[in-house]
DNA sequence: CGGCTGACGACCT
DNA sequence: GAGGTCGCCAGCC
């Protein structure tokens, strides 16, 4: 099916690859730890990039590998993922509060130097 | 060209 | 900690 704005929202690209660029890094995310969408950006050297980075993961086709419910926001706050999201975190022991933040965040979020950027 | 948008973030009250 | 503001950047109209 063709891109259709309509239907699929803007299309988020910084550069040639970026998506692919950003699952790769994503992938490096152990169970039971959590990263942001800012520090995936880092990890990419482009840190101001860090909205594209959702748009990178709200491309990602069905089923795919990809542990994108392992990214959160800065605030450790799950943002649209919503009941699936939470739903995958729970099954790897990560829980949330009543107000999507989840518990305990700043110690399962996985420091910014573990993550490289995919050669 | 200009305004608007957003799976974000740094600051300031 | 909870809001509000502003900066960010590419894509769309």
């Amino acid at each position: 099916m063709p891109y259709d704005p309509q239907r699929h929202g803007p299309l988020r690209v910084v550069g040639p690859g970026f998506h692919e660029r950003v699952w790769q890094v994503v992938r490096q995310v152990p169970a039971g730890f959590v990263t942001t969408y800012g520090d995936v950006g880092a990890a990419l050297g482009l840190r101001a990039a860090a909205r594209h980075v959702g748009f990178a993961l709200a491309a990602l086709p069905p089923r795919s590998d990809v542990p994108w419910h392992r990214v959160v926001n800065g605030r450790g706050e799950l943002s649209t993922g919503g009941a699936i999201q939470r739903r995958r975190l729970a099954r790897e022991g990560i829980r949330t509060n009543e107000r999507g933040r989840i518990v305990d965040f700043r110690d399962i979020r996985l420091p910014v130097d573990a993550l490289r950027a995919p050669k």
